[in-house]
DNA sequence: TAGATTGTTAATCGATTAACAATC
DNA sequence: TAGATTGTTAATCGATTAACAATC
């Protein structure tokens, strides 16, 4: 039983489900605290999102134990743990690329900011948009990032440029020094090994909300 | 064997994650057909999408039988069935709820249009928004919502208020009889049995490609 | 102490992959 | 016919849920 293994970051590649869900832990647990709470179970935590109280302890002791049996978990150290464990401990500067209408929303989009992800620059190959200036930011081709990865401790870009593009633009960001990308154009990316991908594809999750009105009525609400 | 069962539009909720690689393949056939191809094999259709060729088989065979043994798929054959499946054979109108930053911006976001959904109608109970003129529509309270929804055959709506207000303005989705909400608000929505949502959670996704990054190094990269 | 709640092991469930007879 | 490829059944893998001894 209680050998301490594993450090507060974590070993191994936390499976992607897993991960979203201590998101969403942190989230509730950042509301709880805000509600004067100073500590929470496996079961209010899980009731709060509709998950099973066991997978709210499997999902937790993952990373490590942080609970007290017979308490349950204090809300303010778990938040804190949960918040290294993410990486957002600090914060995060993102490279914007690609400011069509889209790349323009996200750059007002009010909820990267709160998260601790903040967009510092921006780029675009259109000849049009270099040299614009967006929310205090002048536009520079996308030739430019490598300069900024190298300066900053630039990691992230997110890629909002039309579907035509993106792989190209993509293996540039790659080229500059770029290691995660949050990829909004609807195509699969392809790209080293150690560069990481998330996709936000639209238009997919919004057939699959067609496809189950169409379907008709019964079933299950899904609502995460 | 060949007990052709189930009509082309399916009898029970496909899993998630099969409708999701449905829309997939229908896109990846799009492009297959635009490069003159008559039919496929699910092993080509799994390649191009890093998909295995079983997974590919079988996703398609819970809908019916599409595949001709020995020669694979006629595209366009296939391309109409997903269609018909999806329920994207025809247009959806969408109405757009909140005019915020996000809100705007997927108001004028390409993508949605060329996937069959069109924004008809435009939502926002800040007084200060209502009466604006955006993209040639103009803002009305979330109130005149129901009138619309019986007139038009209207059943979708994509959420983009702030957290604080999602829940309630969702109540006023469902009281107009909207059916299926596309949700862009960092909450889970609590709604009725009959209602449909799904939720797109920019800033949960960002964190997950954070935490990947701050893991260092190796592991398998997460294009989808 | 009695009641509550953890971390973890075992049981269940569902999804992915392999294998292959049937078919063109 | 021989080669290719399907649809489907069986095998594997992983994720979720149940159960419970250990702990406060």
């Amino acid at each position: 039983m209680g050998n301490l293994r594993r450090a507060p970051t974590g070993d191994k590649p936390a499976p992607k489900a897993v991960v979203g869900r201590v998101s969403l832990y942190l989230r509730q647990l950042e509301t709880f605290r805000r509600q004067g709470l100073a500590t929470v179970s496996s079961h209010q935590l899980g009731t709060a999102l509709a998950i099973h109280d066991a997978q709210v302890r499997k999902d937790l002791a993952f990373f490590g134990q942080f609970g007290h049996p017979g308490v349950g978990y204090r809300i303010a150290d778990l938040a804190d743990a949960l918040r290294r464990i993410l990486g957002i401990d600090h914060d995060w500067p993102l490279a914007l690329v690609g400011l069509g209408n889209l790349g323009r929303a996200l750059l007002k989009y009010q909820g990267f900011r709160d998260r601790g992800f903040q967009i510092i620059a921006l780029f675009d190959n259109d000849p049009q948009k270099v040299g614009q200036t967006l929310e205090g930011m002048t536009v520079r081709p996308v030739d430019a990032l490598a300069d900024l990865v190298r300066e900053q401790r630039l990691n992230l870009a997110v890629l909002s440029v039309p579907a035509d593009f993106a792989q190209q633009v993509a293996d540039q960001l790659v080229a500059s020094g770029i290691v995660g990308i949050f990829n909004f154009a609807p195509i699969p990316l392809i790209v080293p090994n150690h560069v990481r991908v998330v996709a936000v594809d639209l238009s997919i999750q919004l057939e699959h909300l067609a496809y189950q009105i169409q379907l008709g009525g019964g079933g299950i609400s899904c609502a995460s």
